[in-house]
DNA sequence: CTGAAAGCGCTTACAG
DNA sequence: CTGAAAGCGCTTACAG
């Protein structure tokens, strides 16, 4: 916070010896290039004293790197990526890396958008939830030599390194519970947006029903990212109301379970009694509901976390060649909303 | 995406004239050096055809500015802060100003570090909301020439740009309301930390008490940031099972609303039938709950616009000593949680 | 073990 | 209206 900068020079000059040994201990290369321990220590103690602050942007220039990482998510004001985005913040810091959010709000223009503008500003890599139509952007992205992680979602066509649930396994889960208890006509309420995560959450739930012989019912036909709140609404009614009322639903995300929870309670049908539910993801939301609910917990934290790993190798190291994928576990956590038939 | 980067000496060789020329027109000061026309739209043409991305560390390195401004909030993944987060993006990249965003955890001297790495990263400003502990760092960056807002919370000792709800307003709105509904024995749930916005809030309240003839009971004494649910439980339990329980509870933040009702679920104290509820801030948790929730609501949003819209006034403008700041206004919402006595 | 120097890509005062 | 040139602060190959 002083007035003017401080920088090498300046301690070079109160030191008396050149810019590059400056450099050289600030950069922690003193052993690589013999400096004395002496001058090492001198240096040291003037940068404190004069408390130098290194200039990034020079740095950067020079060395053609930021220490820093852009994160394009969905939405940041979403629960669950506000919670990927501070463990991702958390664990950058801690290798001296800084982050530059963005969000996409599904929209792969913006999502295109942003990209340029992260890799306008220099980011060193990038970590991206991918969005519907975005996969020909991510594409050229990846043949770039940027290292790249994808979150939360992949574009199974592309090898690209990843951090995803095991989707399948996560809905298997949930439709093995439901038989379990009693249920069989079970249905699920998922997007249509054709993203792989929520694809293979469907996939996970109706191969487990056809093991079983038991035919499964997925209502994503009119569930747009827009008016999420009507069109639940709608859906649940049809389901409720149809002449073969289900028995059960999974919700296929956090926000489909909010949202559906909500629809039921305006239609006077009570969990579990009437419907069993399974939801996706805990979330304050459930902890004031009346009854506990059973849902597919995610290991949501470990989602930045690794995310953040790969990145950082794939910066460091440089390896392009090296894709590294990370499948996460899900967890079924059971509560009364699922109770015995 | 290219090979190598496109600089405007690719540019000027292009168009066969000086790197001068070509920095005016992508500086669109074309105008004030009076470029000819002719000149203007062949760089700017030739620009766009090779894909022309001006090197932002060798800008910034140059003019001394970054385009970047920096954020800390007290946690990035509570809903409040996330929801404001998504506005400062939004508003910050209209502007073509990204932003690096950092969580105090409410600790002073997380939330100095975080300072010192985003000064050092070369941000242009800095919005901040301050901690309990943070006066003195906040008073020596205030007088650095850093443009600086503050965000939620002041340092009333300070005169330094601010955004901040009018909340002292919020709970004499809520006290009020309680009292025209019939409720007597109103007491309020605050935090123990020394923050501007819950001492205002705690004022507004106890004020409206006294000009009522009412005598007001604010229970902050065991509640610290950590270990919320457990201290809560204690205070609920306090409030419900003394010898004169308290008719009404005012939750000073969403936080304390939240892990409020659990509490009073917990020990099967029905709102409003045992005692009547006004919380803080919208949030999904409410609309699951048995009964619609009484609240203040704050214009969340706003708070990130208008941070935003004073921070880079102050960047442009370099006007130091125009301190301006922003209080904005409470909304009580009212639902069955605080019916009529 | 240490120094002199080039150069990263840009902006801008100066000269014409 | 346009060009030549300095310099922002740093890193690093080269020379000794």
């Amino acid at each position: 916070m002083q007035s003017r900068r401080i920088t090498i020079k300046d301690i070079a000059e109160a030191v008396g010896v050149s810019t590059s040994l400056v450099s050289f201990v600030m950069n922690n290369k003193g052993k690589h290039y013999r400096v004395s321990e002496e001058m090492t220590r001198r240096i040291q103690e003037t940068a404190r004293a004069l408390n130098y602050q290194p200039n990034n942007a020079a740095r950067s220039l020079r060395s053609g790197r930021s220490r820093t990482i852009g994160v394009i998510v969905s939405d940041i004001s979403n629960p669950f990526f506000a919670d990927i985005a501070r463990r991702i913040e958390d664990n950058a810091y801690k290798y001296n890396y800084t982050v530059i959010f963005g969000s996409s709000d599904e929209n792969a223009a913006k999502l295109e958008n942003l990209i340029n503008v992260m890799v306008n500003k220099g980011v060193d890599g990038l970590i991206i939830v991918p969005c519907h139509g975005s996969e020909e952007v991510i594409r050229q992205l990846a043949e770039t030599s940027l290292p790249l992680v994808l979150l939360d979602r992949t574009i199974p066509e592309l090898e690209i390194s990843h951090v995803v649930l095991n989707n399948r396994k996560a809905t298997a889960l949930a439709t093995e519970h439901l038989i379990e208890q009693g249920y069989r006509r079970i249905e699920m309420v998922s997007y249509d947006m054709r993203l792989s995560n929520t694809l293979e959450r469907e996939t996970g739930y109706s191969s487990t029903m056809e093991q079983q012989g038991l035919k499964s019912f997925i209502h994503t036909h009119r569930i747009k990212f827009q008016h999420i709140p009507e069109q639940i609404q709608k859906v649940v009614q049809e389901i409720t109301q149809s002449s073969h009322p289900a028995e059960a639903i999974i919700f296929a995300t956090n926000t489909l379970a909010i949202e559906g929870l909500k629809a039921l309670a305006k239609f006077n049908i009570t969990v579990p009694d009437n419907i069993a539910v399974v939801g996706f993801d805990g979330s304050e939301a459930f902890e004031l509901y009346h009854t506990t609910l059973t849902y597919i917990k995610q290991p949501i934290e470990q989602f930045g976390y690794e995310a953040v790993e790969l990145l950082i190798k794939g910066i460091e190291n440089q390896d392009k060649s090296r894709i590294a994928s990370i499948t996460l576990s899900p967890e079924l956590i059971r509560g009364n909303s699922s109770r015995k038939k």
